[in-house]
DNA sequence: CCATACATGTAAAGGGTTACATGATTAA
DNA sequence: TTAATCATGTAACCCTTTACATGTATGG
């Protein structure tokens, strides 16, 4: 079965958006669908030389004065046509992998303190996440931006959005039933200690 | 740096809720964890056998009568206090990969068809998925369950509802901005062919 | 002087899925 | 007879991250 090669076609769709190198790629992947979609050098670079090879994107030397060496790939219109394909035929999903409900999952009720550690500092991550998403979502459209299209990159905020508002209440809801949790542990132990006193 | 090495842990914790085998492993996680983590029979039997090496597990055959080859995987003090170990330490958040919204951020406003065929098609799994969990989240109270923590197992369909919650209000929202557009597609074509008629 | 941003890349190492091979039993 | 369920396992092949190597320019 054919796998996914799913990074090349991220980098070849940002090119799609402008003529960038691969430090700016980087960048503009991390900035605008990083919420959904991780990419790294060890990802990026390799792809910009199978886009070249393959003549779906052009390299040009691009050293800017004073600058150190760099290179801008633009894409072909061969490229944009394998984009188009590419977007054409459906989506893979990617099985979920979520470590900190496999924990929870496996928690002991004797040791609640931890997982209400992670919890917290879940519901602080996505509490900031979504400050930032709601920033976006005000300053997008206002201000140029090369985009095709506007509503689409809205509809990803969108997104985004309401995952992390799920998550936050679902943190704080998970947070006060860990506490009345840890509560009922520590009644346990002064009661295991009445039955059998140390001192 | 150390690899997270997250699957044996899986199949780890799975063994420290009952003696089971490698087929019922997949069965049971499938089941409970489905939902938030994945696991192939290429992860589960390669980590039974590091588990049975490293003295977190031990192997008995258990063939039925009647039945095919079968071998059951009992937890060893040594391996509860590993997964306890484990659950001890921070969970490392796996970057976020949705390629559905990747092509929806790349789509272009001349083809929204494709894009709605997905969101619909999503609509249609994550409604399924969210009457299972409800189900789920209403018989787990009742009934026997080996599980030793309920309120730990609730949490964790808690979260996965209030994703799939979500993600249902997303499609639904999207998939009317998505009609609107097509909409405005047909529109823009009806009016070129206005300018340059063919026949 | 030091940290940070700009900038390009490689290598190792491990994670993970899919597909395949094999075979018994049972129910339709 | 065929499909499905139970059951175990391997191998190929990718995907991916992390760490490393290297160097310039700028601002504090």
């Amino acid at each position: 079965m054919p796998v996914p090669r799913t990074s090349p076609f991220a980098v070849l769709g940002m090119l799609s958006l402008g003529t960038l190198s691969g430090y700016e790629i980087r960048r503009e992947l991390a900035a605008n669908v990083g919420a959904f979609w991780g990419e790294s050098y060890g990802q990026i670079y390799p792809a910009l030389r199978e886009l070249s090879r393959k003549g779906f994107a052009r390299r040009h030397a691009a050293r800017r004065p004073g600058g150190p060496e760099r290179h801008v790939y633009e894409i072909t219109s061969k490229g944009r046509e394998a984009l188009r394909r590419w977007l054409a035929d459906p989506p893979h999903p990617t099985p979920p992998r979520n470590e900190l409900l496999l924990k929870l999952f496996f928690s002991d009720r004797d040791a609640v303190d931890q997982p209400a550690a992670w919890v917290r500092g879940l519901l602080a991550e996505e509490t900031e996440k979504l400050r930032q998403i709601r920033r976006m979502k005000e300053q997008l459209p206002r201000g140029p931006h090369h985009h095709r299209s506007l509503r689409f990159w809205m509809m990803t905020l969108e997104y985004v959005e309401r995952q992390s508002e799920a998550t936050v209440a679902w943190c704080q809801r998970t947070i006060s039933t860990l506490d009345l949790m840890q509560e009922a542990q520590a009644r346990r132990r002064t009661a295991a200690q009445r039955r059998s006193p140390l001192e």
